[in-house]
DNA sequence: ATTGAAAATGAAAGTTAATATCATAACGTG
DNA sequence: CACGTTATGATATTAACTTTCATTTTCAAT
């Protein structure tokens, strides 16, 4: 038995709240899970408008919210004031590492320190449900 | 030999780029050196709004900006839309570990996380200047 | 296919926090 | 104390996010 598609989870979560799955949210949703990087509302807006002019803003914002209240999405905020939109990998978690002079952004997995997070967490009384971890330097291009 | 402290480190900093010390803003960030939480500008305004009334948002939000400048606080995103200020310990750097119900948030420090991370970045060809790292979940309080 | 209730849409308005502007005040050096 | 410089607070502007509302689309029941 396979695992949902990120499209059949979507429809589910829409069920749920007895939403309705439309031509619109359905191509932006398909947009953005096939982008691979951290996409920002108004880039996610002039790629979808590229094949669907129609599309507004506001279909963009709550299509976004959406896929992030039902974790296929994940806002983060890298410090330039905006939001961007992460596209959750079937794979699971992973975290980012950006480089602060040309700002490209590379993803690692590492299960030592989500273990030793957890440890830590622990030993002060918590419970840990999700963590953010960025790690900001020089990458081999700008050293 | 004793090291500056933060109100030195601030004169320093001011002289080099010729900006002039003044009443204001040695309270405001003197206000903030005795400050162990993550404080917002209106929070911080308030704060100093009580023994000086005359005190305005604008030179809150500029003096924070120079201590951010030379490295006496840390600008934070939490999540909650809000840039938050955080006093930067003489001890170094330390990681959060934020309550998702109750917002109650928590610091520690791990060396053994810190070293991996260099591990990491270095099998990526980056050198690590800083990083954040944030837990997520619940105090012992929510759980 | 038609209908009608419920939800989706886009444009525009509203909100919020961050930042810039500007006239006035304070500073400090000669 | 006079002058040029910098600081200040009020206000205006900006930018991103969020909501509103009149209209359109969807879908289930005819």
């Amino acid at each position: 038995m396979n695992a949902p598609s990120k499209m059949e989870i979507l429809k589910s979560y829409l069920e749920a709240k007895s939403l309705k799955a439309t031509a619109q949210r359905d191509f932006i949703a398909d947009t953005f899970f096939k982008i691979n990087t951290h996409i920002s509302l108004d880039e996610l807006l002039n790629k979808v408008k590229r094949k669907n002019p129609g599309i507004g803003y506001a279909t963009v914002y709550r299509t976004m919210r959406l896929l992030t209240e039902c974790g296929l999405a994940i806002a983060r905020q890298f410090g330039d004031g905006q939001t961007r939109y992460e596209n959750l990998p079937q794979d699971g978690h992973h975290d980012h590492i950006i480089c602060i002079r040309c700002s490209r952004i590379e993803e690692f997995q590492n299960q030592k320190i989500e273990q030793l997070q957890a440890e830590t967490a622990k030993k002060l009384g918590f419970t840990v449900v999700s963590h953010k971890l960025e790690l900001y330097g020089y990458c081999s291009d700008c050293t």
